[in-house]
DNA sequence: ATCTGCAATAAATCAGACAATATTACCGGG
DNA sequence: CCCGGTAATATTGTCTGATTTATTGCAGAT
């Protein structure tokens, strides 16, 4: 299989390569980087897939230029985290318990509250691509990597359910935070499969228009989700200290 | 007044217009836009800057480009609406009382729990920060340009206190709807001052280490704010309507 | 009809120059 | 000795034009 197009891409490559050094913090903020020219060399390309690079750190708010001044990295605060691209770049460098704690944290914010407005006000055709997603999950049976695309989907069709595009702007987080979840259950194969009936009960409260039922039927898949990602998190962890068993 | 040199600069300038037309509609979904090429000479730049401004819209998940086949306006899914510039870009064109009804929908849901989480776990260096931005505010009195920054820092502060990456980057989110609260404001000039209590009554729940409080007196600050916007929009509605009053 | 190879096209990259601008250093006056 | 204005300078920003690469559509062969 040849690899995508856009990796082979010098930018994006050399994008990923540059964000890969500030989020794993060889780049730290206010660093100033090297001149463009350098980067070149450096990265073997012209400065003119360097400059396209940079152009895409900076709509990610990573980095900054001036003139005369150079480029620097700019404080955490304004990196778009929520982007889908700089998600991905850090969950693949640093998998940190850290970040699938916040990650986590976050969809337990606004992914029960979204279910509660998807019961509430969600059209039946946009019901239906949620049932449709969950019955494609359980057709999967014990095939994780089957599984996960249609979960991706069931919980992407609740956030477009809403109708809110930020809700919806909002499924990039929770798509890291699932592909994370199914990287690390494949030291637990089992795990995916027993989120099916939480899955069930979560689209039985929104077909029966119930937005607290709903609500609450989600963070209960919240909560299995949490235990099913501390448990790998732990036994990696473990694995580690003693990797010859 | 000179204006900051980004906004003078031929890529950010023709990024910001290409972004107009494609959030306004213009171009909508799917639509294939002019060759590279031809975009240089209508916007009177050279092909370089087309790309860098289009590198930026690349960034953000508005247009994707493929070889031979020309570059597209990606579906709205794929927009990165949490990011500070395309917020910016999308109010300043479309200041519809749906974007605002979405936004402030977004902010429910997510700042009560912020406020909750800040008043468990928000260090006390934290709060202190957010203690100074209310001051700031009371400070200001009746002044609302004046009234406005703190405003922000207030509520960016309560983000950063959760210690959470992510709540932290939906900043940018609040940043764009307290902006367009506050230009909305102009047709109703007390009502900032009018939201310094319910700022007040949020951080003494913050201080007493009472998370139940804290989301509590947020949301009514929430509800403060939808009467409040609701009330300008119909104000500005129908001033449209008759405009030579 | 389906497949294979070829040509056309548009984006991606390269190279090298020039422009704009913020920083820095210097110089003269207080 | 310090301070303010000014010029040199370094780095990003933009331009021009050529080359490379990937994709599509078409033509011709099977």
């Amino acid at each position: 299989m040849p690899k995508p197009t856009e990796a082979r891409q010098p930018s994006n490559h050399v994008a990923r390569e540059i964000a890969n050094l500030i989020v794993t913090g060889v780049w730290q903020e206010g660093f100033t980087l090297p001149r463009e020219i350098e980067l070149a060399s450096q990265f073997d390309v012209s400065r003119t897939s360097i400059r396209e690079s940079l152009s895409i750190l900076k709509a990610k708010g990573l980095i900054a230029a001036r003139q005369k001044a150079g480029t620097h990295v700019r404080e955490r605060i304004n990196w778009n985290m929520l982007d889908a691209e700089l998600l991905d770049w850090t969950w693949a460098q640093r998998p940190s318990e850290e970040f699938a704690r916040q990650l986590l944290q976050v969809r337990r914010i606004v992914e029960p509250e979204a279910s509660a407005i998807c019961a509430e006000r969600g059209s039946d055709t946009a019901l239906a691509r949620i049932e449709r997603a969950y019955r494609e999950m359980d057709a999967a049976g014990m095939d994780s990597s089957a599984y996960s695309e249609p979960d991706l989907r069931f919980h992407h069709g609740i956030l477009t359910a809403t109708g809110n595009e930020f809700l919806v702007a909002f499924g990039a987080t929770v798509e890291a935070a699932l592909r994370m979840s199914f990287e690390l259950s494949t030291l637990n194969p089992g795990a995916p499969r027993k989120s099916l009936p939480y899955h069930r009960a979560i689209l039985d409260e929104i077909w029966a228009r119930n937005p607290d039922g709903a609500r609450a039927a989600m963070h209960r898949l919240m909560d299995l989700t949490e235990r099913n990602i501390s448990s790998a998190l732990a036994r990696r962890k473990s694995s580690d200290v003693l990797p010859a068993t």
